[in-house]
DNA sequence: TGTACATCAGTGAACGCGCGTTCACTGATGTAC
DNA sequence: TGTACATCAGTGAACGCGCGTTCACTGATGTAC
């Protein structure tokens, strides 16, 4: 467990989205061409400054350059647009706990299986504290949908196989095994939660790096 | 510890508002006499089925049986409102938490401390399972207030004052104690949340108290 | 005990706003023959 | 290669809605003398 990673260190950006947004003042033909795409975009982009409630049918048409009612030919209704807004923040949780998780040197299966864990883990906290607005957003949908997100972005899928690389190197008795991903999800999720809307919003950086060490450090020694 | 207290036991009573909603239709003064309190009574009564998106102040002041502009002789603006409504429903959840700690009956001073812990974090995920609209309404509002509230109605003091409880009968070493409560409150928190708007909702309640007991278990252990 | 008057706590009309959604439409594209 | 036609993907006007807030007002209350 390295004793403090950058909390900033990754930075993120928003790879997965092809269009530009700022494509709005170009000419463009007619038909648009990849529309969805656009709007789903602009949406992730208001969901960053402003979280769902940002997501507004007409606001996210208009960044996209576009009349709203085009919005209805790609999206049933206005739940469906936040839907897939908040898959796209989802994912880019993912990917930044991925990035961190694939950025960790530890030497020795064991301490590394365990400075992985622990590095999806903060970026999970730092992710909910420097883009609040995606985090928001990610959890905001209505999510009704069957078949979820492919287990690259699925935040819960990432948790679950750092668990299991715990379990494969010995790291981790295997009767602790079940229902540990709840446990370490809950603590992530929850002191991120704290800290965006909770008694520890706001709080120093300092403060905050210290906070999450400990309560890391909990579920570690809980597991 | 107990193996599984009942998850519906204690039943949620508003016992804090001294104003019945029902007096609506009744022919009241021209003066209210009270109501303030009757608006914020109305506010929590629309937030249990409808979270803070239901109090809305139009609403709030129908349901009270007064003109929609009288709200404004007793709160600067919606946010004021809001924030009162959101501290009651905090205050409830805090006194729930009282109630099942007082009903905690375990013997020895050490396992009685620990029980009562269990039993707050036990009665918080209750709380918010049961009373969603009252969990998201008490974090949802703007909460600038310099005060807070008073120590018996803060859900994070009750929880400081149980770990101090376990250090002073000897149940958790004092170098454990600092930085504790915001462990075991992101933990409650979280699964909570998790429960709520994340990947658990909807579970049923065997497999609820199931994960309740093994999130609550790796507190137990970590702290 | 009575009266003038300031203050308090309500009312109701009005403002401006932006929203989600529907509708009939039109311009662009692709395909069959 | 050309043409008719179905389909797709946009447009713009309109609907109804409910919101937070302001304003001039009025009824009720309390207090000084």
């Amino acid at each position: 467990m390295t004793p403090s990673s950058n909390v900033d260190g990754g930075h993120i950006v928003l790879t997965s989205v092809p269009v530009d947004v700022n494509t709005v003042n170009m000419s463009r033909p007619y038909h648009h061409g990849n529309l969805r795409e656009t709007l789903v975009a602009a949406g992730v982009a208001l969901a960053r400054s402003g979280g769902p409630d940002a997501v507004v049918l007409r606001a996210v048409s208009r960044q996209a350059g576009v009349s709203h009612t085009a919005a209805y030919r790609h999206f049933a209704d206005h739940d469906e647009l936040l839907a897939a807004v908040g898959e796209r923040c989802m994912a880019e949780l993912a990917r930044l706990m991925r990035e961190r998780a694939a950025a960790v040197r530890t030497r020795g299966a064991a301490p590394r299986a365990w400075a992985r864990l622990e590095s999806i883990g903060r970026a999970y906290v730092d992710f909910a504290v420097t883009e609040p607005g995606w985090f928001r957003t990610a959890f905001a949908g209505v999510e009704t949908h069957g078949d979820g997100p492919a287990p690259e972005d699925n935040p819960f899928a990432l948790l679950s196989a750092r668990l299991d690389e715990l379990v494969a190197v010995g790291a981790l008795p295997p009767e602790r095994r079940p229902g540990a991903e709840h446990a370490a999800w809950s603590m992530v999720h929850g002191l991120s939660s704290l800290l965006l809307d909770g008694p520890l919003r706001g709080m120093p950086d300092a403060q905050r790096a210290a906070i999450t060490d400990t309560v890391l450090g909990v579920v570690r020694r809980g597991l």
